[in-house]
DNA sequence: TCTGGGGTCCTATTGCCA
DNA sequence: TCTGTGGCAATAGGACCC
């Protein structure tokens, strides 16, 4: 029997690292986004967000909602160190941890004497030695305490069972689960579903029509809340990439090539610094029209080099030779060789031919 | 007014091989 | 030798998440 787990998330995580560096911006409207004019907002303090500002909006559309708002670009390296900070104090308090992303968490409660009481000291003490406010959301799984610490952010502290958040969120949009995106609210939608209550009320065949034999079914689960209770404590990269948008969409194929060269060189340095290498070189093309293409080559043997990653990407990008302008252009690495894969490429029996 | 960057996972298709 | 079948790896695309 699984005891009930956790879910933390830090509030307006990169707005808040920044409003702590720059206290003189406190309660003012603060987005934190890409400059140039494709960025977009990555976080609206909340202060922002009352103007309409979220995250994921372009941020000239963000200015025209909030023109007093103040921008600040990113700085991913400050808020993995402060990450790794509230990480840390985190694993002080629970053992199990599986961490999602730069700013949220999974966390084990199984044991606990009081689990309620052990998160209220856990978010306080994060508060104490780091001012970032974090939202709990406590329930029987994953997917319950994901929801739940999302329903009363900022600095929410929610409890409840699958029944409770079945008919808290009756009437939520199927967008309110994660697992449901905006397309498949649209296809859900063109079906005439729109709440979670409707989902769970639809028959299962019908959904497995159009959604197949896996995602049918599982939607159902989704709109019941029922969920894996599993916590994942060592996840390892599958994958590393570099990408970038371009102010202009690109029509040469020399200047396209001399981005590739760029992020390829900075995609190397940080494969070597991660120590981490792979077989799979892939590039991604975005063109004017938002059609994405990707291109992959697998070789023999694992690497972790410039001079390979991007003969390889660029033999794929001529191979390809875009017929548009190009907005986005990307390079990743696949298929890491980890340390079993090494230690079965040495194992001495061979499997008996059938 | 268009839509970043870094990921994960799933699915379908295809070709190879035993 | 021909044909079918099942498994697997590679490839491409797409949905979704923070």
């Amino acid at each position: 029997m699984a005891g009930p787990i956790a879910h933390l998330d830090l509030d307006a995580f990169f707005a808040s690292v920044e409003l702590l560096r720059r206290p003189e911006l406190r309660g003012k409207p603060v987005i934190v986004a890409n400059r140039g004019p494709r960025g977009v907002v990555t976080t609206a303090s909340y202060e922002a967000r009352l103007f309409g500002v979220g995250s994921g909006m372009p941020a000239s559309q963000a200015l025209r909602r909030c023109p007093q708002a103040i921008v600040i670009p990113p700085d991913s390296a400050a808020y993995r160190e402060t990450s790794r900070t509230v990480m840390a104090i985190i694993r002080d308090h629970i053992e199990r941890v599986e961490q999602l992303g730069i700013d949220e968490a999974f966390l084990d409660l199984e044991g606990l004497h009081s689990p309620k009481s052990a998160m209220r000291k856990l978010v306080s003490d994060i508060y104490g030695k780091t001012s970032m406010r974090a939202s709990i959301g406590i329930g029987p799984n994953r997917l319950v305490a994901k929801v739940a610490s999302d329903a009363e952010k900022p600095n929410g502290f929610v409890v409840m069972t699958a029944e409770q958040a079945r008919e808290r969120f009756a009437d939520a949009p199927v967008s309110l689960v994660p697992g449901i995106g905006p397309r498949t609210s649209e296809r859900l939608g063109e079906m005439g579903i729109k709440t979670l209550a409707e989902l769970r009320a639809v028959d299962v065949d019908l959904l497995i029509e159009r959604f197949g034999a896996r995602q049918g079914p599982a939607l159902v689960d989704l709109a019941s809340f029922n969920a894996s209770s599993e916590i994942v404590t060592e996840r390892e990269a599958v994958s590393e990439s570099r990408e970038t948008t371009f102010d202009q969409d690109i029509r040469s194929g020399d200047e396209l090539e001399l981005a590739l060269g760029r992020l390829a060189a900075e995609l190397a340095d940080a494969l070597q610094r991660n120590q981490r290498s792979g077989r799979t070189i892939r590039i991604k093309v975005r063109l004017d029209d938002w059609t994405t293409v990707t291109r992959a080559k697998t070789i023999d043997s694992a690497v972790d080099d410039y001079e390979t990653i991007i003969k390889v990407a660029t033999a794929l990008l001529r191979d390809y030779a875009p017929q548009r302008p190009v907005r986005l252009i990307g390079v990743g690495v696949t298929g890491f060789a980890s340390p079993t894969d090494e230690s079965q490429l040495m194992l001495p029996f061979e499997l008996p031919a059938a």
